[in-house]
DNA sequence: TAGGATTTTTTCGCATTCGAATAAAAAGCC
DNA sequence: GGCTTTTTATTCGAATGCGAAAAAATCCTA
């Protein structure tokens, strides 16, 4: 048995994210994922296995020599919570260790819901997961509205929670659950989620497009999210609209581009026209039957979607919210338009996919954050 | 004496670029600057020194306590070429070991020149400036214009240089100067010498504007240059102008917001007009005795960047090449008037500069790359 | 079925890197 | 001038991580 004590924290939670996300499913492939030596990887998974983080889940024979053992997280040992949130509700979800999907809660704000309440909100929505997870809790990310400092542990500022400035979440929350709490801006937690539970797997250039009641997105890039020097990267829906608008005449993006806005201009309704009960479904139904004003919708989104392309030359771009009912044709009539409005994009292998992750790709993308920062005690 | 032999050659390189930014300028800033602990530092410090790479320069008092012992680079220890080039004209600069510029070079193109003619100019220009150079050649960087693979070292595309397509630059110059040889598009390139030679020394998030022939851009976020999953970032040059252009209307913003185009608009004529002799000059004419076209001029070119600033939230946009004649004036109109047009960029922290470096900042930043990529053997 | 061939894992000695303590070099203070 | 205080540099033992080689586990071939 091999002896030498482990010091490297970071490098055992590196290890077991790889061996999460099933790049590494061996001691060599792990070695070769974390740029250290077999030998030194050696130890560490003995030590992950000893404190039951890892299991030895059988052989893996390859097409010649050794088969490999292969190695998998351990399900039960412990959770990860993420938590989204904006005025009107918290979604939460409870992620076991392997990065399974166990448990959703769910929970609607009252209009002016203040800051302490949000706080209070989330805490008891953990409460509720923590009584049907398995193990301890290991972590907490929450994906925060608006502009957030991720490494002051802040939320700064969000329009639409009355008191909802420089709100000092990390300590508020970590203060009571007594683990680990880390922040992002909610938009840059479903990049997350992609990564981890969606089509980002092996991707390190893409941007999620966040048409919801307004129009955030977010920027992986070289598998780094981007922030901003001061926090407020992929402001795209400050915008002005139309793009050439004088000073005072338009409005901004946010409002023209929304989902709501979206769906009145695809059913042909007027601008006070009155909100389908679910957005979603109303969406839905209208993927089949285009109206009239389909053509400009696409083109609209296009314009935007080809001004990002150029400029910072991503992968793929992943439609999220509301609009991704309204399916893949949806994505295609948005590529063919942006390639004939802006002939550099042919060649420059544009993608829109709608996502595959459903209505809490924020809270996924939380307890993505969550298990990203963890690592063992 | 201290006698353990040293193997982690990056990290030497690492410790090299620190003093040379000045940024460390003693052992201990030096061991925080790299993140190792005091005493593996001391045993660097002393290889370098052993190595005359770098000396001890006398003591530097603090306000108490022992004082430093300052460490400076040898500038006699070698040379780095830095060289870039467009369709009209090469530029070559010799940089001495402490990053001071010692030489330039400048060579014509002739109309229609060919990869290989391009390629014989470069050694050519740097064969020049080694005759007039201290110590050895170290490395070599190289500024080339259009679709760059830096980590391939492929000049990918290019279309002013008819068969400038794939070409293995660093592979074809490295092969006959026997040194390493970098490559980064000529944009990103100047944010690497504004790095090191300009502004950007303690900035971590700023983009580089390029209004020339064309109107490119580079990015560096966080403190590294953003390349792009196809090494096509920074692409705004293609954008559709007017913005909200119809298909096949508009032209590309390349053409109408290049330094030449903006020449005429400020001159007040016509599309065809011949050019001033020299742009630079023709330019700086036109600082003062502003035309009825400037508010719109500047205008355009707030749009641009307001547009930009609210994607990639970096800190500072740094203008560069002839439209810097304009001055400060130019720029505090264009971040007027970006404010205005985007009410958001109002505290947003925007600021827009003209560049100190000259006409040479593209080579300053080839010759950047090449003390980057450095470390000894 | 024995003997390569191939790939994974482990063993083991060694050397680089670290941490803590020590030494060194100055300033401030009585 | 001797004392403490403060900061920088070095010494030295300890140990972590590495490399090379050995061991292990399987397939392929004759």
């Amino acid at each position: 048995m091999r002896k030498n004590p482990i010091v490297q924290r970071e490098t055992l939670g590196a290890a077991v994210l790889q061996v999460r996300s099933g790049r590494a499913t061996s001691r060599t492939t792990l070695a070769k994922a974390l740029g250290i030596s077999p030998s030194t990887t050696g130890l560490y998974v003995d030590h992950l296995i000893a404190e039951k983080y890892l299991n030895e889940s059988g052989l893996n024979q390859g097409p010649m020599g050794r088969p490999r053992r292969s190695l998998s997280t351990q399900a039960e040992a412990g959770w990860f919570a993420g938590v989204e949130f904006n005025a009107q509700r918290i979604q939460a979800v409870g992620v076991d260790f392997s990065g399974g999907l166990k448990m959703t809660e769910e929970l609607l704000l009252p209009a002016d819901v203040m800051a302490d309440q949000v706080i209070n909100s989330i805490l008891a929505c953990v409460a509720k997961l923590s009584v049907a997870m398995q193990g301890p809790l290991l972590s907490v990310g929450i994906g925060v509205p608006g502009l957030v400092d991720a490494q002051a542990g802040l939320g700064l500022y969000y329009a639409f929670i009355q008191d909802w400035k420089q709100v000092p979440l990390v300590e508020r929350i970590g203060s009571r659950l007594k683990v680990p709490v880390i922040l992002q801006n909610n938009m840059r937690a479903i990049a997350l989620a992609e990564r981890w539970f969606g089509i980002g797997h092996g991707l390190n250039d893409y941007v999620i497009l966040g048409p919801r009641s307004g129009f955030g997105i977010a920027m992986v890039q070289d598998g780094r999210v981007v922030e901003g020097a001061h926090h407020a990267a992929g402001e795209v829906g400050r915008w002005p609209w139309p793009l050439m608008a004088a000073a005072s005449g338009g409005q901004e993006l946010h409002h023209a581009l929304s989902a709501p806005a979206t769906w009145r201009r695809l059913a042909g309704v007027g601008e006070r026209a009155m909100l389908p009960e679910d957005l979603r479904t109303g969406l839905a139904a209208l993927a089949e039957s285009a109206g009239p004003e389909w053509d400009a919708v696409c083109e609209d989104y296009a314009r935007v979607i080809g001004l990002l392309h150029l400029i910072i030359n991503t992968g793929v771009f992943v439609l999220h919210g509301p609009l991704t009912m309204l399916g893949e044709r949806f994505c295609h009539s948005i590529t063919d338009s942006a390639c004939a409005l802006m002939p550099a994009l042919r060649d420059a292998g544009l993608k829109v996919v709608p996502s595959t992750l459903g209505d809490n790709a924020g809270a996924l993308g939380a307890a993505s954050l969550a298990m990203e920062a963890w690592s063992p005690a």
